[in-house]
DNA sequence: ACATAATATAAGTATTAACTTATATAATCA
DNA sequence: TGATTATATAAGTTAATACTTATATTATGT
C-alpha cells in the first residue's frame, strides 16, 4: 500500500488554492515568479516556496534563462493528476508576455509588464 | 476562480494517506468503523474524524443502522475525484465481512471478527 | 432500568504548512 | 566594478492537521 502515500504527496502538492492557481496560470505556457507576485499579491518568497513545492512533486519543469526561471506544466503524469489540471480552467497572467514572447530575443533586458496580447 | 477553492477543498480531504486508505477499503463495499480501527491501528476517535472529513467533503455516504454507522463511496464524482478514486486498488478488510453480510438479518446483535469470505 | 457496544465530542499535543520580513545569491547592465 | 534585478534561503509567526486520552451520546439486549 505504498502508491498511497506516493499519490498522497502529489495531491498534496495540488490541495492548496495558491498551488492550484499557480498550475492554473501555467496552463497558458512558461511564466515566472516575478509575474506571479504581482498576480496573487503574496510576496516574492511565497511564491518560491510554492513552485519549489510543485517542482518536488513533479508537476512542474523549471528552466533557467539568465536571471530568470521560467516554469511550465510538466506533460508526463499519471491519469489522476491529469485529471485534476484538466479540471483547471487557464488563466492568462497579464504580465505573462513580455516573459515568453522576449524570452529568445532580449531577454532580461527589458521586462516591461504593460504589454499586452 | 472560485472553482480552485472548491477543489482543493475536495483534494485535501483526499491528500492524507490514512484517508486514502480508508478509501481504498471503501471499495470493496461498506465497512463501519470499527472494522476500520483494527485494520489501520489508529484509535476509534481517528477513524471518526477522518471519516467525518471523508463525508464532508463528499467522498463518501452514510447509512445509519442501529448502533452502526455504515459508509460507501459515494457514486457522484467529478472526473478528478473519480480518476483518484479509480487508481487506489480495492483492498478487502478481513473483518469488513460481518459489517455487510449480516446487515439485514441481525444487525447490532452478533458483530464477530472472526468470519471470513 | 441497566449494562454493553458503536460512535461522537472535547481537550490537549506535536507536527506541518503557508505565509511574513530580512538577507543572501547570482546574473545582467552600465 | 558597482548597481540593479530575479530568485533563494533563513528565521519567525500563525493556523491547520492528525493524532491521543477521556468522556459523552445513542441504540440495543437482558
Amino acid at each position: 500500500m505504498n502508491k498511497v502515500n506516493e499519490m498522497s504527496l502529489q495531491l498534496k502538492a495540488l490541495s492548496d488554492p495558491t498551488r492550484l492557481k499557480l498550475v492554473s496560470f501555467l496552463k497558458r505556457g512558461e511564466v515566472c515568479i516575478c509575474d506571479l507576485v504581482d498576480v496573487l499579491q503574496i510576496s516574492q518568497p511565497a511564491v518560491s516556496q510554492q513552485m519549489k513545492k510543485l517542482k518536488d512533486a513533479g508537476i512542474i519543469l523549471e528552466r533557467k534563462k539568465g536571471t530568470w526561471k521560467h516554469f511550465r506544466l510538466n506533460e508526463e503524469q499519471p491519469p489522476y493528476v491529469q485529471a485534476i489540471i484538466n479540471e483547471l480552467e487557464a488563466v492568462s497572467v497579464s504580465a505573462q508576455i513580455c516573459c515568453v514572447q522576449n524570452d529568445e530575443k532580449k531577454e532580461g533586458l527589458n521586462h516591461a509588464k504593460t504589454v499586452t496580447q
